[in-house]
DNA sequence: TCCATCAGTGAACATGCGTACACTGAAATA
DNA sequence: TATTTCAGTGTACGCATGTTCACTGATGGA
């Protein structure tokens, strides 16, 4: 029996607004960092009474941790892309930043909520994000290990390269999430400057002994 | 007329009483960020009835800038050292690792306040420290701008370089900060880790064109 | 058609919050 | 010595919070 009506199944409707929590969350989040929202703010804003709330999550640290993994699936998404793109071998930095550029323009949201709660969110998420970014950090090494200068690093060494990479791919980030909409002056010196510190890191490779 | 009775004169016990909310303060946030916690549990920490707190500041957030300000005179303290010391343009690296270290675990909770509410915490307090940390990292181009490879650049390649090693600092120190007290072998990790990294980076000066 | 399920409701509560206000009493000043 | 100053007190207020509990009514399986 096939659903064709207008009506969303039960599910479906938990589903949606499971979303819309997700979502507000993330809103209210942007100027005053997850940790100071509530929940009847959450609730709220997607439009349910705070007693709701929990037919969806135990808590607001619950809440977090389901952000956390959401921002990180656009991550995994954007380095899953560059695997499998020949081009990124041959020219790594041009690629890097311009995906930088793209994609955290594009999920400006997730990318700020990373940033800002990996050093200030609950132990909960803050652990949560350690982690994802420590995955991410060695998915890159992997990317990474292909270069022709590199191939015979040690993998620690390679950790290393990759780990200096995503550190100053989260502070650019950051600039991006910052930056006034409709700014391309703004928007194309980060870019320039993202691929100046990573053309020094990568000169770096070509002389690097242990 | 001298003072010398042990009673502390109105002006002294006035700043006593400063210091003390400024270190409740610093404390209170150790565990959940200065944005989180409350005027009430500052003065309670301190010693003194919340509305006492606005003897001395107007708000939270003014509060707050004075913690900033407190925290960069330990780090432009440190700056300041490196610049007289001739030995630290010889062997800048292990200069710059050993410092680190040694500096952040005497200032944790000042490394700790800063790494945290750069992101997160209100936007006077973020926009203040984000303007120290520019102006740190123009004074450790300055330092830099004598290294010998580097006298060619122009200053704003010599900015780059200052803020990629400012921002490797940033996070080694986050992680002092975390690192649990009476653990030699993670503080040598960390050392060490973070030479690795500025060494990468020299290395990249070398053969650097505009 | 009947009935169980369960996403969402709405009232109630105890608690902690920021801040206004009138106050006290010792130190500084005259 | 008399007076002023002012750091710190204590009460009181209205408000937002997290969580409890009994509830409603549409969905969907029997």
């Amino acid at each position: 029996m096939v659903d064709v009506s207008v009506a969303p199944s039960r599910q479906e409707q938990k589903e949606r607004t499971r979303e819309a929590i997700l979502n507000a969350a993330l809103d209210l989040s942007r100027d005053h960092g997850f940790a100071q929202i509530s929940l009847r703010q959450v609730a709220r804003e997607a439009g349910i009474v705070p007693t709701a709330f929990y037919r969806h999550f135990e808590s607001m640290d619950e809440l977090g941790l389901a952000l956390v993994e959401r921002s990180f699936l656009t991550l995994r998404t954007m380095i899953r892309e560059a695997q499998r793109d020949p081009d990124v071998l041959d020219n790594i930095i041009e690629a890097a930043a311009e995906v930088l550029v793209r994609v955290v323009k594009q999920n400006k949201m997730h990318f700020a909520f990373v940033a800002r709660e990996r050093t200030s969110g609950s132990s909960a998420v803050r652990e949560a994000i350690q982690r994802e970014l420590e995955l991410f950090i060695s998915e890159l090494a992997v990317v990474l290990a292909r270069l022709p200068n590199i191939e015979r690093w040690s993998s620690d060494d390679v950790k290393m390269a990759a780990g200096l990479f995503v550190r100053n791919m989260v502070y650019r980030a950051e600039q991006v999430v910052q930056m006034p909409e409709g700014r391309p002056d703004r928007e194309q010196e980060i870019r320039h400057k993202a691929e100046r510190e990573m053309r020094l890191i990568v000169l770096g490779f070509e002389k690097w002994e242990s």
